[in-house]
DNA sequence: GCGCGGAAAATGTCAGACAATTAAATGTAT
DNA sequence: ATACATTTAATTGTCTGACATTTTCCGCGC
């Protein structure tokens, strides 16, 4: 029978662990001022190096700011929309480069999400939203770009696409998929012609987008899904046979 | 002009990311070993304790994992499904509660992207998801449930819903719509009633993907979110009366 | 050949000190 | 009295050095 969790050391972890918790079921509330190092090493009986790393483990998934100075100390921090993304696109990121997850799983994955904010771009898209996604189709039809710089631009008139749909929530949520889809992308090396073929889809998309078509923007990303799901293999296919 | 990102103070901040940068894009792979904290803190020039505030950091993101005794150390940890999950699910929870977000806004967001699972889910379903579906719903039936082990039991079956897509991507970004919206719900009284009506939409969900119909799978979850919307709006509208 | 014990290397933890920063309190001049 | 400068105290950031603990490796005795 275990008496508690993890007796097996790393009491930073232990003591991050205490905190988290009384921050994620809301016993501490955003802005409280959490007790000095000196406070807490004494609470805990252990020294302050070992708060310390504790509270950087807090700090390093923006659950708490610190300040520094008289009246400073750690504060249970508001977790903003932008720090968000951040950590989800890392944590999403490295999950699929990781684990070797298939080209198809991914691009699946993306693109059934992608589908399902569509119709609601098609209803809610402002002028801001579709300047953007026009934006990026023209840069790019820019000669010259970059295959990496083509999929940045790629990217960004996705997610402007995602954001047009109006919600943050699921904005934040489909950040991961499609950001983490980059890495694999860039294997990928873009001919002439298949540029032409994925632009030719985004202004598809942002016509129906534009037009407030539902039907048209959802069937038009499933054909990019497809194109983009051939171009995958592909480059997989070469990629294997080189090795 | 300034000469680089922040001089200003935090070395370990800066060191976490300068370690993290190069486990992100690549050049550090899995199981590789850091250099010893000795090592570090004379690379860097920062004392060890610096040092060690630095790698927890990197532990608490799950990017490293540590090893004590001899040939121990720090290693490049492979990410898991299960801690991506976990880190996820964190996150988006406490975005939502800290950033005020309307019910309506997160109930949307949730089922606009189950509804896209759906379809797949119906294809590919495996006995062992749909009978994980079942078993939640005899639980729910139950009388004397709690509301909160009734949330629990939802959110474990529409995750058992979103898994049988059988697509590990999906179930990932899925996984934190879904349970993000546990605190949301739990601020709802289940009446007899209102059990018995969602109760009764799981069981035409689990039928409909049984089937394998997509379409009724797809239109029976439309219901159940138009439903769970107008729960959570009357819930929403007597915290506010009663405030 | 096989077990056993010590050496070595590494992380985990502690104690104490000093530097840097910041807001409040205090003092001072107008 | 008010505005401004100065001191002061609280707090985090960092360093040094030490010891405890854990784990692997290597050599020694049998």
């Amino acid at each position: 029978m275990k008496t508690d969790s993890k007796t097996t050391s790393d009491l930073s972890a232990q003591i991050a662990k205490e905190i988290r918790d009384a921050i994620v079921d809301g016993r501490m509330i955003v802005d409280e001022r959490l007790p000095s190092e000196a406070e807490l090493a004494s609470e805990f009986n252990v020294s302050r190096p070992t708060v310390r790393e504790a509270l950087k483990r807090l700090a390093a998934q923006s659950l708490i700011r610190t300040q520094r100075g008289a009246f400073g100390g750690a504060f249970v921090k508001r977790l903003s929309y932008e720090e968000a993304y951040g950590q989800h696109i890392t944590t999403s990121t490295l999950l699929l480069s990781m684990n070797a997850v298939r080209f198809e799983t991914a691009c699946e994955a993306r693109y059934t999400l992608e589908r399902a904010c569509a119709p609601m771009a098609a209803a809610r898209r402002s002028p801001d939203h579709l300047a953007t996604m026009r934006a990026e189709i023209h840069r790019q039809t820019q000669p010259g770009l970059s295959d990496e710089s083509f999929c940045a631009s790629d990217v960004t008139f996705h997610r402007a696409l995602v954001d047009a749909a109006d919600n943050p929530v699921l904005s934040y949520q489909l950040a991961g998929a499609v950001e983490a889809m980059q890495p694999l992308m860039n294997m990928i090396t873009f001919t002439e012609r298949s540029r032409e073929t994925i632009v030719g889809f985004h202004t598809e998309i942002a016509d129906a987008v534009e037009a407030r078509d539902a039907e048209a923007a959802d069937t038009k990303l499933e054909a990019l899904a497809a194109y983009t799901l051939t171009l995958g293999q592909d480059a997989m296919e070469k990629r294997a046979r080189r090795s």
